[in-house]
DNA sequence: TTGTAGGCGTTATCAC
DNA sequence: GTGATAACGCCTACAA
């Protein structure tokens, strides 16, 4: 069932149907009507690939994610689906892991499905070593690419994010000024918001005159319980700490795991910030203050730059917005 | 840049070309490596739009589920795509949200991109009054359809499952056997699986000779805390209960919200038990004993069902996994 | 207002 | 082993 079968039992040409399929300039009312009941009585519906080839687009987006079962990302996913569905695009989805080749990989083959741009959600996708970010530079001169949560400079490039750096300089720094000054700061990397997010904590703890010590800066990557296991063998080897801020929920939650293992008051002795207020900050116990960084607020307005670099209007290169300190039960102030 | 070009350059024919690219039969070493290496000067990448139209496929399934921010949703498409990519097939996800009228529309809309094949995640999609089902069979007129916990007959829709009237007859079974009589089942929805959990726990009662109470087979949507506020409504209201049993682990993190603030200890007082073994279990405090309904096997056996149909092999309609109970801290045994 | 014809870039079927 | 050439189904100048 195509074109050419629908024109011939209307009794027009192709031309006319296709016309009417796209509501485009001049037809009769009545061979309209006819064309579209036609349509409607052999239920034909267009064939989107031919539609693709003669027009180089099929409205699609690819979105690229580290891992969609992560709480933060799936959420980022569900926004931007929901934008871009609003907007006629449909979303290829492409989870890449963690590591570049694999990154690298799956940029070239969403490429290669001809998606009219690519969204990358997670500054995991930008990686120190500027040479390794060859990857998305190629990808830009193709179509335009959309970071969420990162930043690249490029033509083509357009990054939407929230301000990491503020957002945990300001909870570093409410904890100090009600009187915690030993602040661990645990984190699961150094991807381009996990540096701001480091400097964050540096830079508050410097402004108000306390010590940076290594031992208050840690790495660590694993399971909720792995990490409770790393927090109590940094405790065995005698790091004290008062407080903990995290570069994820997670890492969060671990850190009230292990205050009720060694039977640790929240907050009155140990205070925990966590970070993108995700659904397992209200799920713990005590419930957790974290960090707000306005997901739906970044893919919102990552689908309305995308939409606008469509249109060729003049768009800036780079959003920010702030994020918000949600307080629950693992702070005093 | 397209197979003209490619073989203007190399000095052979489109057709030569197009057989390199495709790995397929007879072509010299010779013109093979000439024409690759003039591929890869030139940077040539097939364009998908016309493959598609000529192959009359993308190499795409469609994903449909309610909502990609659901944890359980989301590690179903994280597996999903995973297994699909496997398979060198892109997904297009598509939230439809839980309205009957959306998933029929977002439904089509998958049809018309010219998907291979459409999977449905979670039972929502499957309505009670069959005839609501009837976007379901249009489709499967198109292409199979994979349902991953539910389950319609009819042809080319297979359907993947896990038993969930088994695990919570199981479940609620193993709370009376250790003594707990008065228990509570919390839902959400009256889906397929939701029925048949339901059933599962009316057989468990009856079975044991325990009394069907209407009073102890309550449904509520909400959040966490709407969540908790019903449950300590029905406490006021006078219903007692020494366990609950809830259709999904959100719903089983607001119950131990609620004993938190009636000072009930878990699980000497109340036990809980969660579905669905999602992250949520691992959050809370104490932790969630959870029905492990294997997602991720329930992914793998879908995928590879498609796979199967696709090769046109015989392919059993319905698959169904048992569940397994993860016992945590909120229940004795 | 409507129709004709060419182009989009492949793959596949023939001949040679 | 390789090369013409016809689909695939749509959109869109251009012509009528």
């Amino acid at each position: 069932m195509n074109i050419y079968d629908i024109s011939k039992a209307a009794g027009v040409s192709i031309a006319t149907v296709s016309r009417v399929i796209n509501g485009s300039s001049s037809v009769t009312e009545k061979t309209k009507q006819k064309v579209l009941s036609v349509i409607e009585e052999y239920g034909y519906t267009p064939n989107a690939f031919a539609r693709g080839l003669g027009l180089n687009t099929m409205q699609t987006i690819g979105i690229m994610c580290p891992d969609s079962s992560d709480p933060y990302l799936a959420d980022a996913i569900y926004y931007l689906e929901r934008e871009l569905r609003q907007n006629n695009y449909d979303s290829i989805l492409c989870c890449t892991g963690y590591q570049l080749s694999t990154k690298e990989k799956y940029l070239k083959l969403l490429l290669s499905k001809r998606v009219d741009a690519v969204i990358l959600i997670g500054s995991n996708f930008i990686e120190a070593n500027d040479k390794n970010n060859k990857y998305i530079y190629d990808a830009s001169k193709e179509v335009p690419v959309i970071l969420l949560n990162g930043y690249l400079e490029g033509a083509n490039i357009y990054s939407t994010s929230c301000d990491d750096y503020q957002a945990v300089y300001d909870a570093v720094s409410s904890l100090i000024n009600s009187g915690i000054h030993k602040i661990l700061y645990l984190f699961h990397s150094l991807s381009y918001s996990g540096i701001k997010k480091l400097n964050g904590y540096k830079a508050a703890m410097t402004a108000h005159n306390l010590e940076l010590k290594e031992e208050y800066m840690q790495q660590f990557s694993g399971t909720i319980h792995e990490t409770k296991g790393f927090l109590l063998k940094l405790r065995e080897d005698g790091v004290e700490f008062d407080a903990i801020v995290t570069s994820d929920d997670s890492l969060a939650v671990s850190a009230i795991k292990y205050a009720k293992a060694c039977n640790i008051s929240i907050p009155s002795q140990l205070s925990i910030i966590g970070y993108n207020n995700s659904i397992m900050a209200e799920c713990c116990e005590p419930e957790l203050t974290s960090v707000d960084n306005k997901v739906e607020t970044l893919c919102i307005q990552s689908v309305s730059t995308l939409m606008r670099v469509f249109e060729n209007s003049n768009v800036p290169a780079k959003t920010m917005f702030s994020a918000d300190i949600v307080k629950r039960a693992t702070t005093r102030f």
